[in-house]
DNA sequence: CGTCGTATTGAATGGGTTCAAGTAGCGTGG
DNA sequence: CCACGCTACTTGAACCCATTCAATACGACG
């Protein structure tokens, strides 16, 4: 059913079938989130946190003077708020850029867990030093690479790790995203982004509507976008048209 | 000795006086950085990892242009490298901004004490996740916010976090970086730091000079920069002059 | 068929960069 | 003691990448 969990709990480092086990039979429900709402909102104070099944999210934060910055795209297969069960309050919140699945992890059952399987405890861990070590990466492209760059980077992040969890069909993925949200994740304006992407189009690197992205020329897109893959922490090597068995272990709520 | 490094302890949340006696007993040894030298070079596969007891460090990417991006200022009492204990390679090294003094655990002794004390393992983690939230802050600012506010916010965030582990006296601290570090911290060029930062001493909001900080204007500084510590997690609210007895624990090392 | 959200285009503006030169402080060595 | 070199800071001027403002186009949807 969905795969790109399975696909992600692999990488997720070193766990061990009954440990998987253990992680996939612990949501004890199951969440529908409508486009365009909040999973979480900032400030909020959680008792559980949510693993996505299916859609796309985003994290982001409103500054006072109504900007906005988005801080992450979040896929399926990402833990998209463990980080609440550490930290009291949201500094930011997480949006559905679609309408998305959710598995729910109350903190009481996380506690349990990761008291009681050091290895799973890690593995959340790292899913969070992930995260952080994707924010260190849109820093530098944020602060130090122009439009171009920037946009180029971030579409070849997003195809990646759309294919390290099985949803990817070669270059090709569903990226549902408006321009004023990649401007608003890049720090550029929607019109700049509008005209970047033009000039990309134009080249003939990529084609981007009805929420698809297709990369045609991946070489020239990564090395424009000082592209290099290892920042994501993935494990494999993506590779395209893998067939997932998800170790015969199955989401217990789905 | 090390009071930086007790404070800090106390916003590790919730350990107990023996989980704090096993963490200050666990370094192995003391190593010393000269200034401007790497403490962990990017790429790296380290067998350990390093809490700062004196100096200032920041995390950096170099980009393949030649440019630079300062992803945190690390100071005394922060675990800087603790992430290399679950992820296996450096994607951005530490480098001293002055000689640094540091407290060196094994990621083997590491191990153990996190598999046997949960509630060490959680706060190390919360040390990560403390850091992701400053990334995210950042993230905000270099995308979101001009130069005037990025710089008034970070000189806010620095003196807050001194202030929390007592390395601050009133408004003023130590912070020993040139202009072009700030720059390249927050996305700008040199001259245009100096600018700014001119801009500011003339209002009367700051003073800057030989490394020494000083916020004449905290409240005008910190609306312009739109700054807001919750983002810093401090369970404590930063008081100045505090007197800390550390709990009784000292570093067995020390 | 009007409306809303999104994409597109043109033109003017501006925040910040880049280039270039000059200044100041400091340690070193002859 | 001064020349020298190094690093950090400062200043001016030209330029440009990206923003802002404003108008238009287009498709989906009730």
């Amino acid at each position: 059913m969905f795969t790109p969990v399975s696909n992600k709990l692999r990488q997720l480092g070193g766990l061990a079938p009954e440990e998987k086990r253990v992680l996939l039979a612990a949501p004890t429900r199951l969440r529908e989130v409508p486009r365009h709402q909040d999973i979480v909102s900032e400030g909020a104070r959680l008792g559980e946190s949510c693993l996505i099944l299916q859609g796309f999210a985003c994290r982001y934060k409103l500054l006072p003077g109504g900007k906005r910055q988005i801080l992450a795209f979040q896929i399926p297969g990402d833990f998209c708020d463990i980080q609440s069960f550490i930290l009291d309050v949201m500094d930011h919140g997480i949006c559905c850029l679609t309408r998305c699945k959710l598995a729910v992890y109350p903190h009481a059952t996380l506690r349990q867990i990761t008291e009681r399987y050091p290895a799973i405890h890690r593995a959340l861990w790292k899913e969070t030093l992930v995260d952080a070590s994707v924010y260190r990466e849109w820093m530098a492209s944020i602060g130090r690479r122009n439009a171009y760059q920037r946009i180029a980077h971030l579409l070849c992040e997003i195809m990646t790790r759309l294919q390290a969890v099985g949803l990817a069909t070669g270059h090709s993925c569903e990226f549902p995203v408006t321009q004023a949200d990649i401007g608003d994740s890049l720090g550029l304006s929607v019109v700049h982004v509008n005209r970047v992407l033009q000039q990309m189009r134009r080249k003939g690197l990529i084609t981007f509507h009805d929420n698809t992205l297709v990369i045609h020329q991946w070489e020239q897109l990564a090395q424009a976008g000082e592209f290099d893959a290892s920042y994501l922490q993935l494990t494999d090597p993506p590779k395209h048209e893998r067939k997932q068995a998800g170790d015969g272990v199955s989401m217990a709520i789905v």
